[in-house]
DNA sequence: GTTACTCCCGTAGTCAGCTACGGAATCAAG
DNA sequence: CTTGATTCCGTAGCTGACTACGGGAGTAAC
C-alpha cells in the first residue's frame, strides 16, 4: 500500500506487521529477516521491505508453510524460480486437502454419536462413551497418532 | 472383540493397544489409566480393562479430543452423564467445522496462486512469491496466528 | 546359571513457535 | 536533567504429547 520508505524501530514495525517485538527477534535468529547494521551507539531502524518480509511470512503462515518452508520460500524470492516455488505450492495444496478429507471423516463420526445420543433417553448407558469404548467404525485403528498429530484439531486462541 | 480376561505385562499391553510402553506410563502419570498393584517383588499385570481404557484414549483423541478433556470424558464413564458427554461432542464438533471452513479457505487461496503460476510463462516474476509479498485477498491479516495454531496444517508423520 | 530381554522408576529431552525476563544502554518528553 | 518508555541481547520458560535414557531388579529361554 503505502510505497515512501519511511524508517521505524523495531517496535513501530512490530506494531505496523502486528506481532510483537519478540517474535521478529526470533525471526531474525531464525534467519528469517535480516537485523539492520546498528549506527554507532544507537538504535536499528527498518524500512518497508522489513515490513513486507513480515507480511510475507504471515501470509505463508496462513496457507500452512512452517517458518523453515518460508525459509526456503524467501531463497526463492531473489531468483526467479517462480516452477520450485509452484511445486512446494502444490504439496501444500495436496496436504492442505488431506487435512480437509480427515477432518470430515471425524465430523461425520462426531456427528453420528451426538444424534445417537440425543434419540437415546434414560437408557442404560451413554452412546457416545459407549463407542469410545467398544470401537468406531471410521476410526481407522492403525493409525497412529504421533506428536506431529497432537494439535491438528485445537481451538485458535 | 475378545472377552477373556487374559493378563498381560505392560509390554504386551502396548503391543495390544499399539502404543509404545512409554505412552502408557505417560497416561499413567497423568492419571488416564490406573497403575495396577504390584505383587510382592514382582511386575504388574494389566487386563482387559485397561485396553479398553487405552482404545478409548485414542478414538477420543483421533476425534480431537485433547488428552485433558479425555480425563474429563473418563470421568462421565462411570456415572451415567450422558448429556454433559453430548455436550462436550457438540464443542468438538463445532470446532472440527470451522477447522474445515479455514482449511477451505486455504485450499482455495493456493489453488489460485497455483493456477496463476501454472498461466505465467517467461514473465518478470512468479505470481505466487509476488502474492506472498504483496498481499492476498483472502487472507484476514489481522488474525492472531499464534502457537496454537501453529500445527494446524502440519503433514501427518 | 548365564545370557538376554523386559520391567520399574525418575528425570530429562524433543518439536515448533513463540513469550518472558533481566539488566544495561538509548531515546523522547517535559 | 530527570523520568519513563524502548531497545538490545542472551538466555530460559511455555505448550502438548510424547520419547529417550540410565541403572537396578525381575523373568524367560537355553
Amino acid at each position: 500500500m503505502s510505497k515512501k520508505k519511511r524508517s521505524m524501530t523495531i517496535g513501530a514495525l512490530a506494531k505496523a506487521a502486528g506481532m510483537g517485538v519478540e517474535t521478529i527477534r526470533y525471526y531474525q535468529r531464525r534467519g528469517l529477516v535480516a537485523e539492520p547494521e546498528k549506527p554507532y551507539g544507537s538504535i536499528r531502524h527498518y524500512d518497508d521491505q522489513a515490513l513486507a518480509r513480515l507480511h510475507f511470512i504471515r501470509t505463508a503462515q496462513w496457507l500452512g508453510f512452517s517458518l523453515d518452508e518460508i525459509g526456503g520460500l524467501l531463497t526463492l524470492q531473489d531468483g526467479a524460480h517462480c516452477d520450485e516455488a509452484r511445486v512446494l505450492g502444490e504439496q501444500k495444496l495436496t496436504s492442505v486437502r488431506e487435512k480437509i478429507s480427515s477432518l470430515q471423516h471425524i465430523e461425520r463420526a462426531l456427528d453420528e454419536l451426538i444424534q445417537k445420543c440425543s434419540a437415546h433417553r434414560g437408557d442404560i448407558e451413554c452412546p457416545l462413551i459407549f463407542s469410545l469404548q467398544h470401537g468406531l467404525a471410521q476410526h481407522p485403528k492403525t493409525e497412529t497418532l504421533g506428536r506431529s498429530n497432537y494439535a491438528k484439531n485445537r481451538t485458535n486462541r
